[in-house]
RNA sequence: GCGCCUGUAGCUCAGUUGGAUAGAGCGGCACUCUUCUAAAGUGCAUGCCGCAGGUUCGAUUCCUGCCAGGCGCACCA
């Protein structure tokens, strides 16, 4: 039995007292139950009957014994208890409750996909590094944020494209050119320019490809360092990116938007409803109707366009390509952004509430030393994606910086990153995954056959142990769902952690394979159906993350 | 000055429509392997849930104020 199932039974119980005359409420369109904490609770508690105490004009407690009452008769319900302030405490009849292990094997990559966000055609932009410098860590945390959180909206049955927006016009670009071209000559990074050993290094591989450029005119040699060397940063940006698991279904150039007039479009199309204005030798988004702080240039008085300009380019770009919603991902620094995004949106005629979603994610801040290290490109002291991938490894790294919530500020000590790889929670959620495996491996040798649905019975896992996992594997499906809702993968991650300790509890307390010269049992083939579906689920969940499920470890 | 985020165990952090004794991992102490992987499990210790009010039968959760930290407030990108 899922949960939405036995929601769907405490619901059927209240209508039930309702047109039994015993309860006068309103029958609520959603039953809250949560997994309770301790077992003596039950496996299921919901507080359908405080709420409904008020509005029934009844005590808690007694709204409660109406509503257990009916509950009782409903099948696949063993107890029903009334608890504390008015808890309604559910312990499922173990066959009813193993059952579940069974839809979830059968389900297998599926379990945990829904149809939550049906039809929804969101566009997610993350990361979108300026391609003049290497994917540093802060960068990172988006990569594995906003990669999973593509996955978990696919998951929740969304139509995601995920975005990666190229910073490939501007004068950072120029300052970029112009670094490389010093380093070419031997000379210090400029001022206001970048530094750091891979501006050297970039340098040398155009020298390398092009040397014609050693003794070329500055004049000529510039562009030449500038398209190359974005050619080259680029590929490097697109590689990490690779290697970290994170797939780009659009790379999109900020450049095609001026090339192609899109950008004048923009303004001209903004300018006929009727939000822009002209002042001081400027073009102006009047972003203050919709509570912005102050109005937005979009052309300067020297008639360059802002960066403000391509965005609203860009926007109006998605919109045009289907988007219900466009997902910004963003570092705190860029917090001030989400006034005027919305405000372009409601300029462009949208509803920003539906159309724009602003994710903000507060800095990874790291520590060396007891000191913290600035990240910054121009200083070249930068913690990359790639540094961090070779001292703990992908999956750990993935796992690490998906598995808080982006609202809160990250430490990580540089120092202590390689020194704290195997205890990190990562390799507890994964031994899981191997264990499992191995169980079911170990079976296969033994010659143990529990494949055919007729080997498996639910009614054995009667184990407090067992109960508890499949009642954590029933939550899966609410988490997904819940994460996708919400915006935030963490919660699988949470989800995981807890659900791998409620495994290897199971593990350690109820014997999986028969020991020496036992008989294999029905018991025993009905906790392996325990662990395949405990395999599923955390194959599934990683999977969400982009981490792997190792066989071993 | 205005705005956004944060403040929970020694450390890093969970805790969504308010609910039962506030949790996890790491770290500390003490235990558990001749039998499925001990990267595990068990027990113990450590908390004015930043502070003060308010709403409520009930507040870590909602509201207000204050304190502290981070980040922003360009005709920069």
């Amino acid at each position: 039995m899922t949960p939405a199932e036995l929601s769907d039974a405490v619901q059927i119980a209240v209508s039930a007292a309702v047109q039994a005359g015993e309860l006068d409420a309103e029958v609520p369109r959603e039953v809250h139950l949560e997994r309770t904490r301790t077992r003596e609770h039950g496996d299921y508690a919901t507080n359908i009957a405080m709420q409904l105490a008020k509005p029934a004009r009844k005590p808690p407690r007694e709204v409660a014994e109406i509503i257990a009452g009916h509950l009782r008769r409903a099948s696949g319900i063993e107890k029903v208890a009334v608890a504390g302030p008015g808890f309604l405490n559910i312990t499922l009849d173990s066959g009813a409750a193993g059952r579940l292990a069974y839809q979830i094997v059968v389900a297998g990559t599926a379990y945990g996909r829904s149809e939550t966000l049906r039809k929804q055609r969101i566009n997610l932009e993350f990361v979108s590094a300026n391609p003049t410098g290497p994917v540093h860590l802060g960068h990172t945390r988006w990569a594995a944020v906003g990669d999973s959180l593509r996955r978990i909206l696919e998951a929740a049955g969304a139509d995601v494209a995920s975005e990666y927006y190229i910073n490939d016009a501007g004068v950072q670009m120029e300052k970029f050119a112009n670094s490389l071209l010093a380093a070419a000559r031997g000379l210090p990074a400029p001022q206001d320019g970048y530094g750091g050993q891979y501006i050297a290094d970039i340098a040398a591989k155009i020298l390398e490809a092009a040397p014609h450029l050693a003794d070329a005119p500055d004049a000529d040699a510039l562009p030449e360092f500038r398209e190359r060397g974005h050619r080259l940063m680029l590929a490097e940006i697109t590689g990490s990116l690779e290697k970290f698991g994170v797939h780009y279904d659009v790379w999109f150039s900020e450049r095609s938007l001026h090339a192609s007039g899109r950008v004048d479009e923009a303004i001209a199309t903004l300018r006929t409803q009727g939000h822009v204005y002209d002042l001081d030798g400027a073009i102006w988004l009047r972003t203050t109707d919709f509570g912005d702080d102050k109005d937005r240039v979009m052309v300067k008085a020297d008639g360059e366009k802002t960066y403000f300009a391509a965005d609203a380019a860009y926007y109006l770009d998605k919109r045009s390509r289907g988007f219900d919603t466009c997902i910004y991902m963003l570092g705190a620094d860029h917090h001030g952004y989400i006034g005027r995004l919305r405000a372009l949106a409601s300029c462009a005629g949208d509803d920003p509430d539906i159309s724009v979603m602003v994710l903000i994610g507060q800095l990874v801040k790291l520590l060396q030393g007891g000191e913290e290290l600035k990240m910054s490109k121009r200083a070249g002291t930068i913690v990359t994606l790639e540094d961090m991938v070779d001292l703990v490894g992908v999956d750990a790294a993935r796992y690490t910086l998906a598995r808080s919530s982006t609202d809160s500020q990250l430490v990580i000590d540089v120092e202590e990153i390689t020194k704290q790889a195997p205890e990190n929670p990562v390799y507890y959620v994964q031994y899981v995954a191997a264990r499992t495996f191995r169980v079911a491996a170990n079976a296969r040798d033994l010659g143990i056959e529990w494949s055919p649905p007729e080997s498996f019975h639910p009614e054995l896992l009667t184990d407090d142990r067992e109960a508890r996992l499949l009642a954590a594997l029933g939550d899966f499906p609410r988490v997904v769902a819940s994460a996708a809702e919400l915006r935030e993968p963490h919660r699988i991650a949470r989800y995981m952690e807890e659900l791998a300790g409620v495994y290897h509890r199971f593990y350690d307390g109820c014997r999986i394979l028969p020991r020496g010269e036992e008989e294999v049992s029905d018991l025993h083939r009905s906790r392996l159906w325990l662990n395949d579906a405990t395999r599923t689920v955390i194959s599934n969940g990683l999977a969400m993350l982009g981490v792997s499920a190792p066989e071993r470890m």
